[in-house]
DNA sequence: GGGCACTGTGTGCACACGCACGCACTCTCG
DNA sequence: CGAGAGTGCGTGCGTGTGCACACAGTGCCC
């Protein structure tokens, strides 16, 4: 993750797609970059243990790894070495599959999930000057309907 | 940059604008990971290369390192770094401005004028599936209205 | 039951990036 | 004119990441 926001984003000659594509990069990068300062000045936790804990905390039952590398967007190895920090630091538990031996069965403890809490409070409070306050209903509206369409 | 098309991003229970933000940061990451796949496979260009090239493409005159750092999503030293690989292939120049001894002047050379309207070429090829051909005017202009309030 | 392809997971290595620092140069002010 | 603050640029270092590989375990098919 990057640290600080920077780009104005003032292209020259560019079709409305192209500039869409630009601005999508764009807001995408920054406000993850964002709510990353925020998350480790303030718990000191990366980008990517959260986005790991996220997965998990709305998950009832414990995950294993793969099923982690697939919905996140993060890559097997990170995930690997990810769920070890978070083992290390009692945020996580790796418990070894009883159906499958090679397999892990991960989920947040309750340390884990009540420091997901706090984390996830201050993402929201990073967020919402910068995007949230300033996009009302049809907005997101719009932007979940591009979603939809982006994924399919 | 990623290399690999994941993520499904079917979260659980999460407000509208949590899901639109997560949405959109999945989307920038996602497209940008695909345009950058590409382009090493086609030119063997890392998308940081071709965002040096593109905004040195659309100017006039000759800019300096740290208005690149400044309207580009990269660091300085990435620019630095950047702009001499380029400079090694021949893509861009680098001559000392004649006002400031310290400051340099950086355009495109011929050949790199070539190459990235080809990359570019590929980079439109690349999005028009996942992207462009998706999207009609109104998801466009939608997206360029939420630019417009989150650069604000 | 035994061999074989396949899957789930973890790791060594090379690479790219940001941060902090250093250097050369410019500007300002007394 | 000279000293000090500020700016533009490049670079060593530590860190994080993806790729390719290794290893253990599973399921299939004969």
């Amino acid at each position: 993750m990057n640290g600080m926001d920077r780009a104005d984003l003032s292209l020259g000659p560019l079709s409305e797609q192209d500039h869409a594509f630009y601005g999508l990069v764009w807001a995408g990068t920054t406000l993850a970059a964002r709510v990353d300062r925020e998350l480790a000045r303030v718990h000191g936790l990366p980008l990517s243990w959260f986005e790991v804990m996220l997965w998990l905390n709305y998950q009832q039952e414990p995950v294993a790894a793969s099923d982690l590398g697939a919905k996140t967007m993060l890559s097997r190895s990170q995930v690997s070495r990810v769920v070890d920090a978070l083992a290390g630091r009692g945020l996580v538990s790796r418990t070894p599959s009883a159906s499958d031996a090679r397999s892990v069965r991960i989920e947040l403890t309750g340390q884990g999930r009540a420091l997901f809490a706090e984390a996830d409070a201050t993402r929201r409070a990073a967020l919402a000057p910068v995007f949230t306050d300033r996009l009302d209903a049809a907005d997101i509206a719009a932007l979940e309907a591009v979603w939809r369409k982006l994924r399919a």
